[in-house]
DNA sequence: CTAATTGTAACAAATATTATTACATTTAAA
DNA sequence: TTTAAATGTAATAATATTTGTTACAATTAG
């Protein structure tokens, strides 16, 4: 995760948790956040896909949640916004001819799979309603 | 960790855990991960800080672990390896006359922190030796 | 109607990662 | 003592990923 997905979802999911439910704009979070209103709108996208929140368009349009946040767990908002594994790429060629290339791929997968389990389990004890409530 | 940094250092120091202590050579190592020999040299010199491999330069040279495979946890191997944090950069520019821009960081920060110390508890359970059993 | 907004595609720019070349240094062995 | 085979590392190039920008169609309240 050398980007800034999970946090920027993050910054987006805790303007919404203190709006009251208020529709806000990308633009007014981009403002928030400091970046451009599209990269708003394709978080926005990847959070909406994943039932996290729900947009108006239209005049006077914007964005809320979908559900309380208490009930918004950190490991779906992991969920949604990941996209590579959490400790890295596999190997891209390893030679099949070599013992330990044969088989480093599988023993990588098992060990990613598995620490990515423990994170998940541990996120999911977390709500944006505790991590939003210090603001 | 969008990268194989991890992935090629779990290789070499298996295939380095199953030499015998023998010494083996960059361009062979770099032969079964299936890259080049200088990115394999690179990832050796992050290995040798970290206390974990051992070289000798010169003709009839190579590299050797520098304990037992038994002795090496893979929280050691991540954290010689790993640059970015866990789950991601923070925010960049944060609007600090916002209450979520504020603090958002630090928020960001402190899950961040919790998270990679879980995963490292994760990781210290497990040595090399384990890992590498199975070739 | 009109103005404000979402949604998204297409493209550009910036950054990060991986690969390559080159060569100085080291060292065993012929 | 010379040579060949290594490491170590700097410099640079090539790729891939991430982030930013522009443009515009579609939607909708007023």
């Amino acid at each position: 995760m050398n980007n800034t997905r999970l946090s920027t979802a993050l910054h987006i999911l805790s303007l919404l948790a203190h709006s009251e439910g208020d529709l806000l704009t990308s633009e007014w979070i981009a403002g928030s956040i400091g970046v451009n209103p599209v990269i708003v709108r394709k978080e926005m996208a990847v959070l909406k896909k994943a039932g996290l929140v729900e947009s108006l368009a239209g005049k006077e349009g914007g964005t809320r949640l979908a559900k309380p946040a208490q009930k918004i767990k950190l490991s779906e908002v992991y969920q949604a916004v990941q996209q590579a594994t959490l400790l890295g790429k596999k190997n891209l060629q390893p030679n099949p001819n070599c013992p330990v290339g044969k088989k480093i791929n599988d023993q990588l997968e098992a060990l990613y799979a598995e620490a990515e389990e423990k994170l998940m389990k541990f996120l999911a004890k977390k709500t944006l309603a505790e991590f939003s409530s210090v603001f």
